[in-house]
DNA sequence: CTTGTTATTGCAATTAGTTGCAATAACAAG
DNA sequence: CTTGTTATTGCAACTAATTGCAATAACAAG
């Protein structure tokens, strides 16, 4: 198990601790390097830590997410998902087959700096999901 | 009651019914002109529909979403809030001391045509939340 | 290594949101 | 107005997520 990355040390120096979960939860993360729901999170590292409950996992992602270490969505319905904060991307989502494509954050920079320009506002969203229709279902509502 | 207006008579040629429930909740998001949770349109709707359960509350508001006639946000902790879809708008949020910032569609409207141009995504997201630093509380951050 | 402080966990209770199903009521057609 | 079809509701059970509190265990200091 990695524990101490760079992250996870600036971590302890906040006073905040490396608990077994915590460490758990972020080397789920990282292998999976997908979004995940809390629930199948919560599966895949009780195998590891029999103790674990599910209101640990749920306070775990806020936290960490909080910290900046993982990047929450809802990617459509219902549950939110987790995923690993490597690189900063956004994701445009097709509301009718499901099908998702990443953009890099630079894409999007232009407009925040138009923010900032504009409001005053520095916006630092890392991971924005957008909707509407991929190229294919495009094509097919066209017809 | 406002009932005739042209997004409810299009709700019925589409099928849909025009029940007291949904005219009610849809007469409470339009007065209100404001972002709501669930809970609090409950609590104003059931006291004109004593029968009003809250489950129905929620599936009217996903129903209401999905045909356009309300926008979801989730503004930061916890709750999914609506608001009636009036007109096309974002928002900027604070994230320290939670103040917000309206920004019309047009702002974002070239990013749109960006997508669509780089990846052949149409999309139609009309209710995006950025997270980030108003001019106060940025000011702040940097003395 | 031992000890004290206190962040974090587990537990259990609570709140938020969803879903299956039978009863109800919109509304189109006669 | 009456009738039939079926979308929608209420109800109740269920799943998802949050929270208060006492017990636990990180980890800093000695």
């Amino acid at each position: 198990m990695i524990d101490s990355n760079p992250e996870v040390s600036w971590l302890r120096s906040q006073g905040y601790r490396l608990t077994p979960q915590r460490l758990a939860i972020l080397e789920v993360l990282r292998s999976a390097n997908d979004h995940l729901t809390p629930s199948k999170i919560y599966q895949l590292v009780v195998a590891d830590l029999p103790g674990l409950t599910e209101a640990t996992v749920y306070r775990t992602l806020n936290f960490l997410a909080e910290q900046g270490l993982v990047l929450v969505a809802h990617l459509g319905r219902g549950q939110l998902v987790y995923e690993i904060a490597e690189h900063e991307h956004h994701h445009l989502i097709c509301k009718e087959c499901g099908e998702m494509k990443e953009i890099d954050h630079l894409e999007i920079k232009t407009l925040y700096d138009q923010f900032l320009e504009d409001t005053g506002y520095q916006i630092n969203t890392i991971h924005s999901t957008f909707f509407g229709l991929c190229p294919e279902c495009l094509a097919d509502t066209a017809q």
